[in-house]
DNA sequence: TATTGTTATACTCTATAACTATA
DNA sequence: TATAGTTATAGAGTATAACAATA
């Protein structure tokens, strides 16, 4: 824990401060996203979505990105491959394994649902003067970072 | 939607960047405080000891502000109430009305949660550089009231 | 008759344990 | 024997509909 060394107590709040306000607005933005942006597919699904536009997987892989456990990630792949937004396929070297990808159908409506969470944001952040959007770029990129890591 | 008035091709794609950077960085950040804060109380509790820290109130209020049933919240309550965390009063004045509150310990509880999940932005945005963390520190200002529209 | 809260019931997502098929 | 995935079953959370008590 990078704690043990010394910083001065005023830093110390000051951080603490600052690291409050940031986790306080980041889950309230994304709660409020959440909320009011009504979407045909459900939060799990949507991550699944996700991970599956960087490319396909097998279900063990999805479940262990998604930390959630086997018999959980079947069962919602069995949703989304029902709705025909995800395809199953054999994997031919090991027939034990099967991989998971989107559809044609499942690249679309997950272009939709991006769309439609992007716009509580875009709603909001183009309302506010120039010198905050230009302040909020150079926050956006440090922000990435930080969720990466 | 703002979105009729004139606004040149670029500076909309622009915008249309950030918000879609700023989402996506709070969502992640959101998602991976809850996955990696491991509490005692589930994020539906967590938010109604929230509200109630703020001051009592009836179950149907906090359903209303939730966004959820009366009888889910009835559930939570209930959940809440036998760990002891929250005192259910019957309002003297109206006899169908009940009051919820926080207790002592509910107070400590939300406290230490609050803490914990403080810890995780605290540690990454206490290893930015002193620049980046100024940058945040105007953000969090601006994002804050953004989370409040 | 309207409102507050609860009970009854059902659906979804979660988990663990047991099972099948393959390596 | 170990691994990938599924099925079986149970535990929480959610919802709607029906009910009790009170206004």
């Amino acid at each position: 824990m990078s704690y043990a060394q010394y910083v001065p107590d005023d830093e110390r709040d000051e951080l603490a401060h600052l690291a409050g306000d940031l986790r306080l607005a980041c889950m309230r933005i994304a709660r409020r996203i959440r909320f009011e942006s009504p979407s045909s597919v459900a939060p799990h699904q949507f991550s699944v979505l996700c991970r599956l536009a960087d490319s396909p997987m097998t279900p063990r892989q999805l479940a262990e990105i998604e930390k959630v456990s086997g018999p959980s990630m079947t069962r919602t792949a069995n949703s989304l491959v029902a709705r025909g937004l995800v395809d199953r396929a054999p994997d031919p070297a090991d027939k034990r394994s099967v991989t998971l990808s989107l559809t044609a159908d499942g690249t679309r409506t997950l272009r939709e649902v991006r769309r439609e969470r992007e716009q509580w944001m875009t709603v909001r952040v183009g309302a506010l003067p120039r010198e905050e959007q230009q302040v909020l770029a150079q926050a956006a990129e440090i922000l990435l970072r930080v969720a990466a890591r």
